[in-house]
DNA sequence: GTTGAGCGTT
């Protein structure tokens, strides 16, 4: 669904994409369109949206029709506030495609049979050296906690799914797998086992993580209830007080 | 009704 999109994405051929993050869930592509399209062509803009919500996923991807626009796009709207948030503008990569692209560019969109393109250096060429230092510096510094939670947000709706899914969560063949594969260190450390077999530790780091996460730590789960009742236990700090406060002064 | 790393089609 692109804004320019009358019955499907146009053609990527000779395009530059750009790739916009770090705006709001509320940003929509005609509210980058006027921004980017003031520095450039653009052939589109495309904001993918959640399946379920629909909400914009905070990141948009815009296409340019000239490298030189885009580019001046990205370092014009890069660190842009736009709704009160920064975006960030780079250069897209079209996923596994990404080989074939150069500086959001598609160079080519069928693969070569010869190992041509793996032979010459796509090593960045352009004057803009300098900016690729610059973006690499650390301003694009992540926060401690990703957003990877917000499919948590259709737990709130779907709290219920848990219900009807008890075996949805990790699978005891997940454990046996790497279970197994900590047993064989023969392949992983072939330097390790000769000195001996396998290592205990292997195995009990294997035994922690298949035992129980609520037996595990017996500690962990006081017999105490943490509800005490203000009348079972009225006199912890009444009856302690109450002859030295209750007769402050005379 | 919340959120904040990343890479794309309704």
């Amino acid at each position: 669904m692109s804004r320019f999109g009358r019955s499907g994405p146009p053609p990527i051929r000779d395009t530059y994409s750009l790739l916009v993050l770090n705006i709001t869930f509320r940003t929509t592509a005609d509210d980058l369109f006027p921004l980017f399209d003031k520095y450039g062509e653009i052939v589109d803009i495309y904001i993918p949206r959640d399946r379920r919500t629909g909400d914009s996923r905070g990141f948009a991807f815009v296409r340019y029709k000239y490298e030189d626009e885009a580019q001046k796009a990205v370092d014009r709207l890069d660190g842009r506030l736009v709704d009160g948030r920064e975006i960030m503008v780079q250069f897209a990569k079209y996923g596994p495609n990404a080989e074939r692209i150069n500086k959001g560019r598609i160079v080519e969109p069928v693969p070569r049979p010869r190992g041509r393109s793996r032979s010459r250096s796509p090593r960045r060429r352009y004057r803009d050296d300098y900016r690729d230092d610059y973006q690499d510096r650390d301003y694009r510094r992540r926060s401690r906690s990703r957003s990877r939670d917000r499919y948590a947000r259709d737990r709130y709706r779907d709290r219920d799914y848990r219900r009807r899914s008890p075996s949805r969560s990790y699978s005891p063949e997940d454990y046996k797998k790497r279970g197994r594969d900590s047993l064989s260190p023969a392949r992983r450390s072939p330097s390790r086992s000769r000195s001996r077999s396998y290592s205990p530790d292997d195995y009990k780091r294997r035994g922690r993580d298949s035992a129980s996460p609520a037996s595990r730590s017996p500690s962990r789960s006081p017999p105490r209830k943490m509800s005490p009742s203000p009348e079972r236990s009225p006199a912890k700090h009444n009856d302690d007080r109450s002859p030295r406060s209750r007769s402050p002064s005379t």
